[in-house]
DNA sequence: ATGGATGAATTGGTCAGGCCACTTGGCCAA
DNA sequence: TTGGCCAAGTGGCCTGACCAATTCATCCAT
């Protein structure tokens, strides 16, 4: 299957222009870039092309924006996509292992300062789950909204994205494919059961029973990772219009 | 401490406002988006605004835009890094408190798993530490190198990567001056201290007394970095101009 | 009837120009 | 020395126009 070579935008060129003056220290971190108008007028290009090329990199994390200030090159580029001395990801399995260590930590730290409305946050967590378990994508997002917000109890962003991050390092296309085949209303289900156990041991300021609960969970979702694997598996493919119409042909 | 509270951008708040669509499956995976033009209309915004939106959602790996067909949603936000919960940045205490959390489980689990080899690794580290205690910068070096050993011990690469990075993470140009000044002889002999109780306590293969150590050297740590702020001092900012009238004061 | 070519319509990409909100720095008065 | 005010500069957002790429409908040839 072949999609049709796309030619590259004006601000995906710029932003890679900028991207490379940072990564080579010619914009130093910290550093303020000249303002819009004026790199606007230096790379002879619109300044809403100039704009769109900082919102790229500024999602990035390249880059901060300041209104009425400037734009300044991030003080350190924390946790950026293209890590080039990073391997795409580690294995499934051993990104499972790391989620019980430090998952299980945040679970006993947030065991002992959990307050009620830290509790009503995974209650209605929980309520979403109920009511998308036939859905896999949708309880996807939910099931990693449940992670972060025992992390948000604990009331550290670094915890917060580090649980998310280490979550989404599964989500890979082929996970995805994975998950579709092995998750369903009876996994989810059973999940949720898993997420109201720990929920339970948070709620009742238990430390070593919310760490118990949510090392159970991890070790479930292991197993239950671990019998997916197995299927065959197909490529992926966006889908256009006319895309749908070859597919209608087939 | 203080930094300003940065109001909200419009082109944010709408790719906020498309981003739920998707996760609550309003917007399905594969769906085509409205036009541009018409999502201008419908949102009562600009379009160069939508655009700025989209490109957010793009860089973010949730859509996918293709000139002269449209938008879609993609198959699935593949590894995405920059998340939209996330802050510039943490705030120093802030990831010194998650260090505890995260470093004394895995100091935890390394006391459970070690092995003479592993030992020897550690004592190693203390060797060059001894040696460099009059140069933060090696200390510093060796100090990120103690703690990555743990999670070696472990053997796990997303533990690893992960104790490096948060260690990273206060390696801010700020921070590395405020360790050049409180930094010394004294404390570097004293950090080592800390690390050889813990090293003492992962060879006994004791755990809580690896646990303990480990937060113990970090709560310390932390002390020392907070006496370290008796010093006049400007905020956590990228350096506006500002604060760089408020440092030239100083 | 079917397939290919062509042109129009639609869609995203880029530009120019304008105005508003916010930030910063300088100056002056208390 | 400190606080207030103002001007200049900067990012944020808008309107309108035109260009490039894609899709779809129509027409023609086989």
């Amino acid at each position: 299957m072949f999609s049709a070579v796309e030619s590259r935008r004006l601000y995906r060129q710029v932003a890679d222009q900028i991207r490379s003056m940072i990564a080579t220290g010619e914009l130093a971190v910290g550093q303020r870039l000249p303002p819009e108008r004026e790199l606007a007028e230096k790379l002879a290009v619109s300044r809403p092309t100039i704009r769109e090329a900082l919102i790229v990199l500024e999602v990035e994390g390249l880059v901060h924006i300041r209104m009425g200030s400037g734009i300044y090159v991030a003080r350190r580029h924390t946790v950026q996509p293209a890590q080039p001395e990073r391997e795409p990801f580690e294995g499934p399995f051993e990104l499972l292992q790391a989620r019980s260590i430090i998952e299980c930590a945040i679970a006993e730290e947030a065991a002992q300062r959990a307050t009620s409305s830290h509790i009503a946050v995974l209650d209605e967590n929980l309520q979403q789950m109920a009511s998308v378990v036939n859905d896999t994508d949708a309880a996807l997002g939910i099931d990693r909204a449940f992670h972060t917000a025992i992390a948000g109890i604990v009331g550290n962003a670094a915890l917060i994205r580090f649980t998310g991050e280490i979550y989404d390092q599964r989500m890979t296309p082929y996970f995805e494919k994975l998950a579709s085949h092995f998750e369903g209303p009876d996994s989810w289900t059973r999940a949720m059961e898993e997420h109201r156990a720990i929920r339970d041991a948070i709620a009742a300021n238990d430390p070593a029973a919310a760490k118990q609960a949510m090392r159970t969970h991890l070790d479930r979702s292991q197993k239950r990772f671990s019998e997916g694997f197995g299927e065959e598996l197909f490529g992926e493919d966006e889908g256009g219009r006319a895309a749908a119409r070859r597919n209608a042909k087939i």
